[in-house]
DNA sequence: AAATTCTCCGCAAACGTTTGAAACAAGCCT
DNA sequence: AGGCTTGTTTCAAACGTTTGCGGAGAATTT
């Protein structure tokens, strides 16, 4: 009453039947006559009775809840996944506790604790930047608590994990500026610790290579913001650098490149090319148009979910699985002479 | 055992002593003697105890969570939101649900249901845009769980909110135009159907009354997105509108604007000088970059979670309370002619 | 008429934890 | 010795729900 929740021991209480008798008749057991279950129905509906999920989850063991540990909730890309693992939770009759780790390692490891106090049945890890140790995510499996990386993954470790083929699409993404023409085409890349950096990376050399041309990374840059990739054009500028492509790590950056390029009155797509990848939100609005990589937050989020809801409802143990998405190239304005 | 999560009568079990002596042990009460305070707790840390956050919460009908309702995740704003609320609540010890409406009432009307059957403590709402009846949400307070307003409120609901004052807001934007001689300022308006979208015009017209600059609504368009900013904008120019300032109700609309005129060679801010609001993101990658208000997500989420943790905290009722932030307006390069 | 089956329902235990009250032992005061 | 207090521990009930088992009564079979 305190609380004004109705339970199935007020509606057994008004009606003189046991609870258990309640209980059955909401969930329409044979054992329990029409009649009883008309009235309890009827009642239950009338007290705008709720099963109270948390003496459920006591109960059965099983919270129906999954934890999300998320680097940056404010990032494009993850805020789309989280969507994606919303309808498919909330489509199963799971609830969703979201954490951002804010690329902490030590916060990630007090939500990890979190998130094992509060019972949830499964966890959707993408380890933040600053991760080192794994520990508390072996504390996870300890516990018998399925598992699944997403994006961000931890080479080596046992666990599900679904993942963006960013060699590829890095690939594509440089195949397409070498098929419109072009031969001189840098990379902006990003730091090589981690492994989107050096996939990328690699994915671009690959594309170079098989059409033929050696660039080695002659023109490959260090930069992945917008204020390095200013720079990083001023300096091809200045030293006389001869490019008519550029691939970027990220869509800032090459916004960056771009503008810079812009301003020194050099003509895109005309005479240089640009492509970016997967901040989504960017892309649209630059002008010209920036091609981007379409990483999927989305679809990265339902696949995430339906492996780790997989675990959650299967006895018996099988194998750890890897999905790996592959990403659109999107070609629009900056690469596309019109 | 099965689930590999460590109980309070394992430790017993293991101890010989009962769980009540475990449970006060944990928690240093002065019945129980120091030699078994130090036993427990000593084993407690070898077995890696975690308290069971569903049984505590069935026993003290305090389930420590508290559930946020939000339309899109994906907007900057919102998801800056996020951050401040779960800062503050998990400062605090509770966990955090979050539900997207995704703009749709009906999706609103089921987190309620979600969040309620959770046994939330508590719930932050921003209305979707589509809500236009308010039983479920009345159904909360019904269930004497608090209920607190952010940013998008519901006129005449009595409960607690924040909001930001978008009159003001408007207000200055329009004056720092005005202030930099700008005469003929227009402002591109979102629906007036929504409190916003009101406020943010009338603060408009209200800064041009305050500086003696009479247009009425001569100068108001109906633009609210990229797409409808750039035909706003060649409406204006096919018909010759003579105009040296806009004031957009956000950054979106300010951009398409922006690029717009830029394509017919007109310059930013010389011959037209800009004015966004908000969205957060963008303003800092465009050419010239966009004078914005910015609207202090990220503190609305922590304002708004201690006045539901005060709530939640507190046993008396009080009369509700609203809180109005002041939002910032941004000077940058779009109406600041260096 | 007795034995069996069927229909419907309640009892009690369980999930993990907290907590008021009771129990027990030991030590102290009359 | 009986009555206190003091210190430490256990008992039992409770939170809301589910579920195996048993039981009462009626209907059916033998």
């Amino acid at each position: 009453m305190k609380k004004g929740f109705v339970t199935i021991k007020d509606i057994a209480w008004e009606l003189k039947v046991s609870p258990s008798t309640v209980s059955r008749a909401l969930k329409d057991h044979p054992d329990i006559s029409g009649e009883t279950k008309r009235a309890v129905n009827e009642l239950a509906e009338k007290l705008n009775y709720q099963p109270n999920a948390v003496a459920l989850s006591l109960k059965q063991q099983r919270s129906n809840t999954i934890g999300i540990i998320i680097p940056e909730i404010v990032h494009y890309f993850f805020s789309s996944v989280i969507s994606g693992i919303e309808d498919v939770a909330y489509e199963a009759g799971f609830n969703v506790i979201i954490c951002q780790s804010n690329e902490m390692a030590n916060r990630e490891k007090a939500n990890v604790k979190t998130l094992l106090a509060s019972q949830v049945d499964g966890i959707l890890v993408s380890v933040s930047k600053e991760t080192k140790d794994f520990s508390h995510l072996e504390k996870i499996l300890k516990n018998k608590v399925p598992l699944i990386f997403y994006d961000r993954i931890v080479p080596g470790f046992l666990a599900d994990q679904v993942i963006i083929d960013d060699f590829d699409a890095a690939c594509r993404a440089t195949r397409h500026l070498v098929d419109s023409g072009r031969k001189r085409i840098a990379h902006f890349a990003g730091p090589q610790n981690l492994l989107i950096g050096q996939q990328r990376k690699e994915g671009y050399k690959k594309a170079l290579e098989d059409a033929g041309i050696h660039l080695g990374e002659t023109l490959v840059y260090n930069a992945d913001n917008f204020e390095k990739a200013r720079l990083a054009v001023l300096k091809i500028l200045e030293s006389g650098t001869d490019i008519d492509g550029i691939f970027a790590v990220n869509d800032l950056t090459a916004i960056g490149a771009m503008q810079t390029l812009q301003k020194r009155g050099i003509k895109i797509p005309n005479e240089v090319a640009i492509v970016g990848f997967s901040d989504g939100r960017f892309s649209g609005i630059t002008d010209p148009t920036l091609t981007s990589v379409d990483q999927h937050g989305y679809e990265m989020g339902t696949v995430a979910t339906r492996m780790l809801l997989k675990r959650i409802l299967s006895k018996e143990d099988y194998p750890c699985e890897t999905k790996v998405l592959h990403a659109n190239l999107i070609v629009r304005g900056s690469s596309q002479v019109s």
